[in-house]
DNA sequence: TAAATTATAGTACATTTTACTATATCTTGT
DNA sequence: ACAAGATATAGTAAAATGTACTATAATTTA
């Protein structure tokens, strides 16, 4: 890293005491939201460390000095439970005076969808353990982690309503049914099954496949998958995913 | 600011070289929208100091190792522009590894909403001007300031849609024509005026004052001001702004 | 083969949006 | 005083969308 003081455009006895403005750290969080067809669940990690050992948190850690954040959260992730290339958007920065007992540590917290089944979390690091955990049923967190993921869930909500996210939650292949669920799943409301297949066949973003869900119980349903190019061009043509 | 080694909890013969992380500055930079009837424009100041001297910049400037992000932000626009007690709302922060030649910073940036006739901004430390520049009309700008101005922006036109922020740029009394022209202005369309109005009325959060727009060349608009307590109310029985 | 269960199609009514017309109200110019 | 010009506001009819149902189809299990 280029320090204040190697820089050459920059005359030390012009800022007595800018290093004191270089004493922080930065960290990465990343609260992964996973769905398993049945729950939404979240990736927590048990701390191996301190602070706050033993701990549940949202997988992070600090930012290297030459690495940039998305990068980091990558790095951090593969590190911590053995995940990597998943989709990332950042969420918010907190960067409260006593959040870290380390020191003046902000933290950029991301978020990120996946289907759980594609998946496989291992705890490495410092991390001793990496879970699954059903949303409803989180217990103390390490740092401010519980506010973060408070967070996270209602930005995910407010997502999952104006963007197709929700297939990423979901197999390539999936049924109306599939669909309607995860979605009351993620918003804790109830749809009419006609009326919500009709909203999303007429939004024109699912491809139907000549092909059944089978083993199952009674009459299987189609299969769908979601076509990432159709809701590109009808985006450009100012369409607004809304449900 | 507790530092690594005065904390209790932590050995640093376990830490051996923790300290290189902690050598992260961070800033605030905020890019405030001001609204004058007319124009949606940006508040930016010229920098008067190394790197970047004499560039237009989005105002912002390094945090304290003991202050919070928002706190920051307020010092530091008091301080460039004299702005005081503003309306700010986090917007992403930008990480970047060489984004800023000083060394490694990272910066939190956040926007706001105001009605220029409210502020008189006036240029101060080591701000050399501070002026309200059309949206339209942006030169070259210091550091990556012109991308957190198009994420600003975009962020905008989002949020503007889907929540009655709007109300901020204008003055406490508008007429509805006022409001609609706002809107055009921000999202760069047009809407149907009777239709405007209807939509607007139909959602009851503007309450008609006993008082006409005066010395206008014909025939005077109603005025009507925004409930806020109304959105809120409403807002807690599920309902949704949506423009 | 009937019962159970889910998938899908259809329909009628209500609500909202859209495009447009008509009327009201005010100022300015004569 | 009054007509002309300009904007505000009310109203209306058709189209589109949303909502609450009913009916039928397809499949498995008993």
């Amino acid at each position: 890293m280029q320090t204040l003081f190697t820089n050459p455009k920059v005359d030390p006895s012009q800022h007595p005491d800018l290093n004191q403005y270089f004493a922080f750290g930065i960290s990465v969080d990343c609260v992964v939201f996973g769905y398993d067809g049945v729950d939404v669940k979240v990736l927590l990690i048990k701390r191996g460390t301190e602070p706050f050992l033993d701990y549940q948190a949202i997988p992070g850690d600090l930012v290297h000095p030459k690495e940039d954040a998305v990068t980091a959260t990558q790095r951090v992730l593969k590190d911590l439970t053995g995940l990597q290339n998943i989709y990332l958007e950042q969420l918010q920065t907190f960067a409260g005076v006593d959040r870290h007992p380390l020191g003046r540590v902000a933290t950029i917290a991301y978020f990120s969808l996946l289907r759980i089944e594609d998946y496989n979390p291992k705890p490495s690091s410092w991390a001793t353990d990496a879970q699954w955990t059903p949303i409803q049923q989180l217990g103390e967190m390490a740092f401010d982690h519980k506010e973060i993921f408070d967070v996270a869930l209602e930005r995910l909500q407010r997502r999952v309503r104006h963007k197709p996210v929700g297939f990423e939650l979901l197999p390539t292949e999936f049924t109306l049914t599939d669909l309607q669920h995860l979605y009351e799943t993620l918003l804790n409301t109830q749809f009419d099954k006609a009326n919500f297949r009709k909203k999303i066949l007429a939004m024109g973003l699912l491809l139907p496949l000549d092909k059944m869900r089978k083993a199952v119980r009674y009459r299987p349903a189609r299969l769908y998958k979601f076509d990432p190019n159709r809701y590109e061009a009808l985006s450009n043509r100012g369409f607004l995913f809304e449900l």
